[in-house]
DNA sequence: CACGATAACTTGACGCTTCAACTCAGACCG
DNA sequence: CGGTCTGAGTTGAAGCGTCAAGTTATCGTG
């Protein structure tokens, strides 16, 4: 709503823009898409599985996984029924504090993962490892840390510790 | 489902996936935040009245609208029909071919366009642009092309030509 | 000129995400 | 202890996107 002139894009500026919503549109999709067809799950659903095999016992809180797949804790909490229903994790109340809930991978949700994540890696590798050199990764590196920066402070950038 | 030992990303491949994806997730979150709080719609929603907004005679086919947004012409038919609603566009047979469908941006959804443009310009220089150095920019370019590039060939890549 | 393609939408149903309550457990306070 | 507050999680409704059919207009072909 601010009718001040605003600093308009020049070319160059534009066409990193017009690149990156490109990226921004299709990198998802293709993720998605790879994931739909070989496992038959969104890559959504896969980040929550895939956090959950990454922690001390196959569990975590829900909010922890949330924060973990930058999502909701609503959106967490619909997507892990949908799980729980699969038979892939289970959700009980936290022993030592009530109101936490833990979130646990099951044995059928770690075949689940493992079955899938090769998969999964490869296409990564396809679309964005291996596209790029080394110092391009290295830049990307750089690029992303400061566009999150800029976005502010919500995730805990530094090593997310989950491997 | 390939079951063949991967090639697992390395500690600096992992972190150049985890800041990109973390990039994934909420840079079109912070765009729609933006002109959700400041003009009520959607990114894809100013995409479509933007891409009016530059084309001759602020009229387009539907098929090229949804090309030039990356859309479904499913997704875009919904959403011409929220924007008719609203009085931002209207449709009519093309005249000259009856098979297709001409979206055309009303006054009033251009002084829309007009009245958001600025702060969504300004958001994505805060975000992006003026994040980064001119190399980075420069680097992103490449970066996005060579990951767009490997995601195949869908979008007419050099130069959308719109503006 | 009829008649089967084909292509450009459009529509309806279904699934997932968001948003705004709501529940519930423990903390804090008198 | 009872009362209130806070924060974690859940739920239901509403909105948007996708998918699979449907429509309709033109093209080709005989």
């Amino acid at each position: 709503m601010n009718t001040d002139e605003p600093r308009w894009l020049d070319d160059e500026e534009q066409q990193t823009w017009l690149a990156m919503v490109s990226m921004l549109v299709r990198f998802p999709a293709a993720l998605d898409a790879q994931l739909q067809r070989d496992a038959n799950i969104s890559h959504f659903e896969y980040q929550v599985l895939a956090g959950l095999s990454m922690a001390p016992e196959c569990t975590l809180r829900m909010s922890d996984l949330a924060d973990f797949a930058e999502a909701s804790l609503s959106r967490l909490s619909h997507t892990a029924k949908r799980l729980e229903g699969k038979g892939w994790i289970t959700r009980t109340p936290d022993p030592t504090d009530g109101r936490f809930t833990l979130a646990t991978l099951t044995d059928a949700g770690l075949d689940k993962v493992t079955a899938t994540a090769p998969g999964h890696v490869a296409e990564v590798r396809r679309l964005l490892i291996d596209s790029l050199t080394k110092a391009q990764s290295k830049q990307l590196r750089e690029i992303s840390r400061r566009v999150n920066d800029a976005m502010g402070p919500r995730p805990d950038y530094p090593s997310v510790r989950t491997a």
